[in-house]
Parts: structure tokens; sequence; C-alpha cells
DNA sequence: CGCGGCCATGTAATCGTTTGCATGAAGGTT
DNA sequence: AACCTTCATGCAAACGATTACATGGCCGCG
């Protein structure tokens, strides 16, 4: 008798009663009689039973988890918000499911199972290059988009991204900073367009020359701050200032002018963007504007689970606010000379 | 006909068959005649059928998915893996489910609960301070430990540790060092243990003392680096190089050291371990013990998905091998005089 | 021609829950 | 006393797939 899992026939056979009334007890006590009730948790207890979710689920039609989405899971950037989704999620009794979009060979194709094959009651999308439209899936589960967000069509959760990139220019310019350049993420990115714009829109508004010259295409990673970096020294007619559209561009840009003698913040400041933990034990530590990635995973989960438990599939867009945190790699260029 | 998404059963309504016909085309397509199946793919297009991998899984007795267990999903530390896991399962059809079991009240019950609940067909643990063994859960579900093993009893994918530790210390001592000191992980940590461990071997087998105010416990963060280094700081007979048990706390470390003006490495070697991605764009560049922790999370996964296939709860335990890479932050102690 | 075997397919039981509906007892109202 | 509520519980039908077993057609062989 101990050979398989106690079902719920077993405890109600145990108890003396019904499934339905045992299933009652776990589920919806307060309709079942007192007495009933501690008889079926007794047999519960004896029986060792364990609800069978897969059975639970398919009856109630759910499937009890989120799946989130994320475009590569190697980058330490998701394993904070991760976490607080994660947060979220297991309080409500939820499971979280992850997926790289990257790492097979279609992408779109990827979401598109996803959204289809029901496999998770939710979605949490963090690869903003992918499409999802509501004409593509009329019927889609609640999808909400984290961090790059979609357009109108879909709900999201994302910081401030063109305040941060104000914040940033502000700092330099007030440091007296006027030759300022600008490392974007990815051509396409809608994070990198929107700071890219911010940059441009807070330059102008301060009577600063946005030189096409200096501002460069990265891809977020530290390789690209590197690739960056040699394109800075091999220019003779320098910015004093770069803002970056991440803190590992800054990182790699960083080490990489260090190593070529070059001192940081005394020949050229830099600002990074999104705080990441291990900016504080550079030398000079990086000033950055701060996105609190652990509460932009909490939100996108509490949203999502609202969205859920209301049965419908859209919700209002949050916006979390940034702020700048000013470290050592910023100094006013008066040094410089 | 819209309403719901199609069914079995609508499918082999449209192609004129058996939903058990339907079934076999989709899962064992070899025992169905040829024009059949084209019926039946057919009907599955028209339809728009995807399988419900809830029914599906409910019917074979199990569940499609593996679930990870990590102690703090924040730390980027666990991404790699969780990337390289998520390459193997993916093809293979399983969901990856994560979960922390640092962010409940008990972990142990957490684990407990993931055992039994059946809620995965297997599970890869990253947490040692938890309690597995084949007593506490008969007929638990294959379990595989990575990196942080947890004894005989449960098979694990690991890197040599002792092995790492040997080669910080070789190489530090082959550049000259012999006052080495070793900054450790958590105390009770298995892989610390073992790093320590391999450390102390070291040592003594070059004929160099383990002096016990060297050799000072971390706890893999940024912060213990930088509280070692105050400790390194105030004392007035420091070691000369220091291995840290891992990256995190070198960079902490480094940074604490270098803000209170002084050079690595020429006032001090430092050895981490890990390889994480940054320690190339930090000046100077972090030499260090390489694991390959996508490797980790592939091989972990292999290794489980084929105690599942076999249907058996154990297998050999692996050990990946580590290598020592060089870079800018380990100096001969010539200098430092 | 009859029989055995094989092949393709259908029938129906099963996985373990949840839940709409029916039932019957108890108690209250007229 | 007849009737209506209310309450606790049981019955049995789903949920949507898989698969052991049964069936029937066809072919080949003696």
């Amino acid at each position: 008798m101990d050979r398989r899992t106690a079902t719920i026939q077993d405890v109600a056979r145990a108890a003396g009663v019904s499934t339905a009334t045992v299933s009652r007890t776990l589920s919806n006590p307060t309709v079942v009689a007192e007495a009933t009730q501690t008889a079926v948790l007794n047999a519960v207890r004896e029986t060792g039973y364990r609800v069978n979710h897969l059975a639970s689920n398919l009856r109630r039609q759910r499937t009890g988890s989120i799946i989130a989405l994320v475009p590569n899971l190697a980058n330490p950037f998701f394993s904070q918000i991760m976490a607080g989704i994660s947060s979220v999620l297991t309080p409500a009794q939820y499971g979280l499911l992850i997926a790289d979009t990257q790492s097979g060979p279609n992408p779109d194709e990827r979401l598109a199972h996803y959204l289809r094959s029901g496999v998770a009651d939710g979605l949490i999308l963090f690869d903003g290059a992918l499409s999802v439209t509501r004409k593509n899936y009329p019927k889609r589960p609640p999808i909400i988009a984290a961090c790059e967000w979609l357009g109108a069509d879909i709900p999201s959760v994302r910081v401030d991204n063109e305040k941060g990139a104000e914040l940033a220019v502000r700092h330099l310019a007030e440091l007296g900073h006027g030759a300022i350049g600008h490392v974007t993420g990815p051509r396409g990115n809608v994070l990198a367009k929107a700071r890219l714009n911010g940059f441009e829109v807070a330059m102008r508004c301060r009577g600063l020359e946005v030189r096409q010259d200096w501002v460069i295409e990265g891809d977020f990673s530290m390789d690209s701050g590197a690739l960056a970096a040699r394109r800075w020294l091999s220019s003779d007619d320098r910015p004093t200032a770069l803002f970056f559209s991440s803190d590992e561009m800054a990182i790699g840009f960083m080490g990489a002018v260090q190593h070529a003698g070059f001192d940081v913040p005394q020949d050229v400041s830099v600002v990074g963007f999104d705080n990441i933990e291990v900016v504080e034990h550079l030398t000079p530590t990086l000033t950055t504007i701060r996105q609190p990635r652990t509460e932009i995973g909490m939100r996108a989960a509490e949203l999502l689970l609202g969205m859920i438990d209301a049965g419908v599939s859209d919700c209002t867009s949050e916006v979390i606010a940034v702020k700048l945190i000013q470290r050592g790699s910023t100094h006013s260029p008066a040094k410089n000379s």
C-alpha cells in the first residue's frame, strides 16, 4: 500500500468520506463540517497524501506556472529580476518556468509556441526583439513586458529610461562637461533607443551639441564597451565624458582605457546605467543610473498575477523611477587640462 | 468552434479517425499508415491543434519539467549555469522550473516539499546546505547536486576544487611568494571546505606555513572581500599574496585596497576562483581559476535526464577539470620590497 | 479453401482531481 | 403536519490525453 504515492481516493477511504469531501476540505474548508475536517486532515497525515498538481490543474484548466522568456539566460542582469519575480510567485503558489529565447533557432517561433501551447498561465517577456501584438494571438494568455516594452499593445513594467539619460547628462553638464559622448545599446533595442533619445533631448536642452561621431553603437556587453574604448583611444578629438547605456559597457570601456594608460576620471568621465553590484568595487567606483531590478521583477509578477486573477489580458503599464548615483568615475573636466 | 483550443477529439473528427490514431501519429508515427498520417497531420494543421501537456503528462505519470533549487537567485554566478541547463532541457522537451531556497522561511522544508509533491521529474540542487539523504526520502525523484555536492549519497557534478586551490598556490609559489593567505567561503559550505583543504595541502606540500591569521572567513560576496581587505590593511604583518575562494571576493578586496591607495599586484598578488566575465575588464585583470559554468549546467542536466530515462535514481558523479588563467593581478613579490 | 499471422485502427479504461447537481437530514415557520 | 430552507455530503461527469487490448481485413501458405 506504500508502493505508490497516496491519492485522494486513499484519503477518502481512510477518512470514510467521499473524494469530494476531501477535495473540499483541502481547498474550501468553510463548507465542510468541523468534525469531518479533522477526520480528513488526520487521514491526510496518515497516508502522507500530497495533491497531484497535474491532475488538479488539468481539471481546473490552468497550469499553475508562469513562464519568463529571457533573451540570454547567461546575462547576469536578469538574475536579480528573476529573484524578484520568484519572491512574488512562490507565495502565490505559482511555479516559475524560464526559457532562453536566443538559444533555439527561431525566437519568434518559440514565443508563438509558448503562447499557444498553454504551458503557462502567463508570460513575462524580457526580449524586446520579439513581436507580440493582439492581432497575432487574439486569445493569448496575459503577457507583461518587463524592461523592454513593445509599444502600447502589451502592458509593461519599465524604468524611466529617458529620465535616466537626462540625469546622466545633467550631472555631467553640471560638472562642466560640454563634450559628451554616448555609447548606445544594440540598434533596434527599445531601451537603447529611449536612452539615446533622452540623451539627445537633454543635450539640446542645455544647448550642447550632439556629435554623431561621439555616438557609438554598442550592444550592452563589456566587450562592446572595450571596442568603444578603442575608438575613443584612436581619435584625437575626444569627448571629455561618456554616458553608457549599460554598466557593463562602461566597465569594458574603463578597463580598456586604463590598460592603455589613461585615467578615469582624470582623462574621461564615465557614467553607466543599471547600477549592477560590482560597480562600487571598481577603481574608480562607477557613477551610474540605478535601476531597481528586484522591484521590476516583483512588480511585473504582481501585475501579471493581477491579470490572471481578474481574467483579463490587459492592465496599466508602470514606469519605475530611476536615480543617479554619484561615485568616483565622474569629475569636473577642469582637471583634464 | 474556435472558442476553445482544439482537442485531440476535434482532430480525430476532422480527420475521420479515432483519437488513438491521432495520438499515435503524433508520438509514434511508425505504426500508422502513411495515408492516415497525412490526413491526421492536415487535420492538425486545420484545427490548430496543440497537445495539452497537462493531460499528456498526467496520463504518462510524469511532469515534463525539472526543477532547479538555487540558494540565491540574485547571484549572477548561477545564471550561466542555468543557461547550460536550459540548453540541454529545451531540446529534450523538458521545462525548467527554478526556485529560490533562501527566499522562504525554511529551506529544508521547501526541499522536502519539492521532493514529495511530484511537481518535477527531477531536481538539480545547488544548495549544499540542504540535507538530502536516501533515508530521508526513500522514493524521491532523481536528484543531482551541482557545484555543491552532498556526500556520497547524491550523484553530483562539480569541478575539482582541491585542484583549483593547488593550481593557485603553485602559481603564487612559482612567482616566489611564500607568505600566502586565503579567504574562504562561508563556514560549512562544501566548496569552501574543499578549496581551503586544497590550499592547506598545497601549501604544506611546498613546505609553506599555513598561518591561521592569514586564513580569513568570507562568504563569497564582494562585500566580504572588502571586509577581508580591511583586515589586511589594518595588519602590519601582511601576506604578499592572497587566494580567494571566489572572484567576487577578490574583486571586493582589490577595490578596497586600491581605494586605500595600495597597488595590485605591486603590494599584494590576488588569485580568484570562477573566472566570471568581468574579471578581464578590471584593472588589473584578475588571475583566477576557471570554472566552466555552462558545461557544469549542461552535464548536470544530461546526467539527470539520463537517470530519468533509465528510471534510476543514481549515477556516477562527475568531476570537471579546472585551469588557472594568468592575468595581471599576480606578480613576483620581488617588486614588493 | 481454410487457417494463422500481421498490420492498421478502433474501443474504452485510465491518470487524479474538481465541481455541478442531487440527496437527505435537521430545523424553522405557518 | 406540511412545507421550505439550510447545510453537509455523496455521485458521477468532466478535464484531454495515452495505451492495452480487441477487431477486422488482407495476404500467404499448405
